[in-house]
RNA sequence: GGUGCUUUGGCCGAGCGGUUAGGCACAGGUCUGCAAAACCUGCUACAGCGGUUCGAUUCCGCUAGGCACCUCCA
């Protein structure tokens, strides 16, 4: 009963007995644009902070990318034996419509159009952000931070970026003074560029304002005197500029250095840039040592976006109710599609890219199954060589998360575990067991995909396997007496309601469909 | 226009200076009362043109196509 542990169970396990090896996780550096080996700045501890959603709206696929990438990673380290603080925020708070003065919180306009309260809002859509989680088997992180609850430390952020040089106040708004900045450090180090490109293609937009330079951006924005979402500061009642709440959060809660920061690579620039500077401004030095970026999911190789309306939530998703979808996919089948490609490839969209998904995973959690019946029937393993698997499954994850290379030999051995069950090997009880071992290890711990449908069928309880076990069992009697049509009416009716039979050598199994 | 990425077999999608990714689909076979499942076999690709090399899909250059960011965005 190996596959039934519970997830609260398996934790315990993973966290305290499995730590699979010393790691060598090679991580892709944005910072750098290469792959460095990983070292943690704490011996055994790892901090982590990833930009999470801003909740105005439903969850969508977009968001799973993120989520499962940065999922993936969480649960490797932590097999990996490292402790891990992992903090994602939700933005409630402080995205602008328009980078202009008057641009309108996106969470307020949102409010007055349904005349709700904005907390309410954001509420409303912060669960169902977790259930969405939940359902793509996303651990919950180990902090999450809302940006509204953070607007004391945001402003003393603000203050320390002031106080060190780099900002000045404008008609009540705070902002941060790029070309000053870049004049002692390099504004662009993320992203590539440089401020004489920036200055060269950035257009004057209308209503720049009261910014001196229109690549300045905001630290704290005075509030128009409708805007709902206020608060009061030194400089004037308002808001925070939309890239303060990540810079203070993370340092209040993984301090002014920390290893990882993580986000979509849409972030980059200039998001991300701006978190450097606002750091690296207040605080001397650079705050996150490697920055991971994950690549988009493309809709006819497109990306997806509100503002191309192409988007397709995930309620959508797991109900196949979106114009463009050909059925309903399960969250794991969403989940294993994302884990089939690398992070920092583009992945498209498409029904036939999902629908051949869905039944690699089958096949794989079949398998599963089967390892788990599997006898052992020799003292030795012909030609099975276990440790070959643990080995790839390892390089390719230290190999910069290398879901797909994990996926493809847990494949090789699913031939291999389909093999000794129809007697054309023999595995030994050692072999077996480290066998189930590396499959529960890598499919449920760390690439956290679940068994959905034999979850499913234990929802049934055990009356209906009692009683499909029954009607099987008269079949079973209608065979042996030759009487092929009572047997195939069974079969039919049992698979019309969806119960599929297979009949075996040594008697009959079914599955759920 | 600037910056960066990308082009792999019917489809999705890894990877690499010289040895099989994997999945899906397809064809043939084994097994089976039939079927399903499973297994076996087949399907050998790297946009085009040059260059480096003993050898390039893998490195370099050019050409063509695609994408992302530069504006809220995962």
């Amino acid at each position: 009963m190996w596959q039934e542990v519970h997830m609260s169970e398996k934790i315990a396990i993973f966290v305290e007995n499995i730590v699979i090896m010393e790691s060598k996780l090679n991580l892709y550096n944005t910072l750098s644009r290469r792959k460095e080996a990983f070292e943690p700045i704490n011996e055994g501890r790892v901090g982590m902070y990833v930009c999470g959603p801003t909740v105005y709206g439903d969850p969508h696929l977009g968001h799973a990318r993120p989520s499962i990438t940065f999922d993936l990673l969480f649960r490797y380290l932590k097999a990996s034996g490292y402790k891990v603080r992992y903090v994602r925020n939700i933005t409630d708070v402080g995205h602008l419509e328009h980078d202009a003065d008057e641009g309108e919180d996106k969470i307020a306009k949102k409010a007055r159009l349904e005349q709700l309260e904005p907390m309410e809002v954001a509420h409303y859509y912060t669960e169902r952000y977790h259930k969405a989680m939940e359902q793509l088997n996303v651990l919950t992180p180990s902090i999450e931070p809302h940006a509204s609850g953070h607007i004391i430390e945001q402003i003393d952020f603000v203050k320390r970026i002031f106080d060190a040089g780099y900002a000045y106040e404008s008609n009540g708004s705070v902002y941060f003074d790029v070309e000053k900045y870049n004049k002692d450090y390099h504004y662009g180090k993320l992203s590539g560029r440089n401020l004489d490109d920036i200055v060269a293609n950035t257009r004057d937009l209308d209503g720049q304002g009261d910014k001196l330079h229109s690549y300045d951006f905001a630290l704290w924005k005075k509030a128009s005197p409708e805007h709902i979402m206020r608060w009061p500061s030194p400089w004037s009642d308002g808001f925070p500029g939309w890239h303060m709440e990540c810079s203070a959060m993370s340092c209040k809660y993984l301090g002014e250095q920390f290893d990882i920061h993580g986000g979509g690579m849409d972030l980059m620039f200039p998001h991300h840039e701006c978190e450097i500077a606002q750091a690296t401004a207040a605080l001397g030095k650079d705050s996150a040592r490697y920055w991971v970026h994950n690549n988009m999911i493309t809709i006819d190789g497109q990306k997806m976006g509100k503002s191309y309306g192409n988007f397709i939530t995930m309620e959508e998703l797991f109900a196949g109710t979106h114009a463009k979808l050909e059925q309903a996919y399960s969250p794991m089948t969403i989940r294993f599609f994302i884990l089939q490609a690398h992070y920092r490839s583009t992945l498209d969209f498409s029904n036939a890219a999902l629908q051949a998904a869905e039944k690699g995973l089958d096949r794989l959690m079949k398998g599963i199954e089967t390892l788990g019946k599997l006898k052992p029937a020799a003292a030795t393993s012909e030609g099975i060589v276990v440790a070959d698997l643990a080995k790839r499954c390892q390089e390719s994850m230290d190999d910069d998360l290398n879901s797909p290379m994990v996926i493809s030999a847990l494949f090789d051995y699913v031939r291999i575990i389909n093999q000794i069950a129809e007697g054309q090997q023999t595995i030994s009880e050692a072999d077996l067991t480290e066998l189930k071992r590396i499959f529960t290890l890598y499919t449920f711990d760390i690439l956290g995909l679940k068994n959905e449908k034999q979850e499913g069928a234990a929802g049934g309880g055990d009356m209906l396997k009692k009683v499909v076990d029954m009607i099987l069992a008269v079949r079973q009697d209608a065979k042996a007496n030759k009487d092929w049509a009572t047997s195939d009416k069974i079969r039919n009716e049992l698979t019309a309601i969806g119960i599929r039979v297979k009949d075996r050598k040594d008697g009959v199994d079914w599955e759920i469909e």
